[in-house]
DNA sequence: CAACTAATTAGATGTTTATCTAATTTGATG
DNA sequence: CATCAAATTAGATAAACATCTAATTAGTTG
């Protein structure tokens, strides 16, 4: 549900502590420990804070041996607050109907990919770069394991930027990382189906 | 201190009820037994959480007779997330310096505005857009009252999306709006300089 | 002022949550 | 496999908070 999300949001930022942790990772990552020295606080209520704040997706996480590193997720920290104020404000109510939906879809494709299918460019606006990315996913294989070079590879063959897209792929849900190793995720992480269900 | 408004903020929006109050809201303002008939809530309920949300600014009060009509307070709400990006953005710290500063402004004036003195696009970078809105209100008297017909005449002479910018100027509190009326700030209170001092 | 209506305050109750210490798990390394 | 370091989980405690009913206050109107 639209309301839970939210509520969610604010009470991830509705802490001091974890204002301040979120503070602290603006100026790069860190983990729990140098956390919990930081703010004077204990190994495990950092673990807690942490949960809160992954759950909201405002922070992403990466284990290095046995230390974990977080870091400020921007993106979804920006794309929760203006959910927010667009509930707020009721501007949720007029999304597009589903046939209009598919049409916009087309319409995206065939003005920003080339005929022989290369991306001519990364749209600037935030739906009609969704529906690029999910263009260019939907070309790799579900389920498979790709490195990082294969991955580059793939992208090459769409648009010189591999680095920002690559980005966009997991910032977006589209893929999920680990150790260098990228996959593909369920079509239902995928962010722009949270906006049309 | 700025942590503490900020997370007042963000325990305000933390619930479902006042989310849900505050979407009532959105079309237009309500009394007290209305909303707590609509959420089917005790009065004293309402009381409560109409208490934090004004506390937190977020909505505004008219008593009539014996009965009480809440609004949302917009300019507040968008105003307190702003804050709130910024504060976790940390995007406080790294000022300009002065002189940088006048420099920036005068060639963001001199690439953003033609010789007549229309605006040429709305800059999308966020400095920069408040670069080009202080040169616009400048151009307004202080102390004088304008209709929003006025105001929408003054900005179609420097740009036809007048909608757009005439919201950015109450975003980004360049101008107080109260019944239609629309009036200059005191220059104090005009975004930027927040970040300057 | 009596009667009415809407709102607020008081006080009670149950739930959520921030924090701690102690115990356990995870992963790396001699 | 024993040890070490970092993180997590379990469990306890105290504070904060959402909600209710009952009592009170504020304001209007016959």
């Amino acid at each position: 549900m639209q309301l839970e999300k939210i509520v969610n949001y604010h009470k991830a930022l509705a802490d001091p502590t974890r204002l301040r942790i979120l503070l602290l990772l603006s100026e790069g990552e860190m983990n729990g420990q140098a956390l919990a020295e930081k703010l004077n606080i204990s190994q495990p209520t950092v673990t807690h804070h942490a949960a809160k704040l992954r759950e909201a997706a405002l922070i992403t996480e990466r284990r290095e041996k046995n230390t974990v590193y977080f870091a400020q997720n921007r993106y979804f920290i920006q794309q929760h607050a203006e959910a927010s104020l667009k509930f707020i404000f009721k501007e949720g109510g007029k999304e597009m109907s589903e046939p209009e939906n598919a049409q916009t879809k087309s319409a995206v494709i065939r003005n920003f990919f080339a005929k022989d299918g290369r991306l001519r460019q990364i749209p600037a606006q935030y739906k009609k770069k969704l529906i690029a990315l999910e263009h260019l996913v939907e070309q790799l294989e579900p389920g498979r394991k790709y490195s990082e070079k294969e991955i580059n590879e793939f992208i090459k063959q769409f648009h010189e930027d591999f680095a920002t897209i690559r980005r966009e792929f997991i910032m977006h849900q589209f893929m999920y990382r680990e150790d260098g190793i990228y996959e593909l995720n369920p079509r239902e992480q995928w962010t722009h189906w949270e906006n049309v269900k």
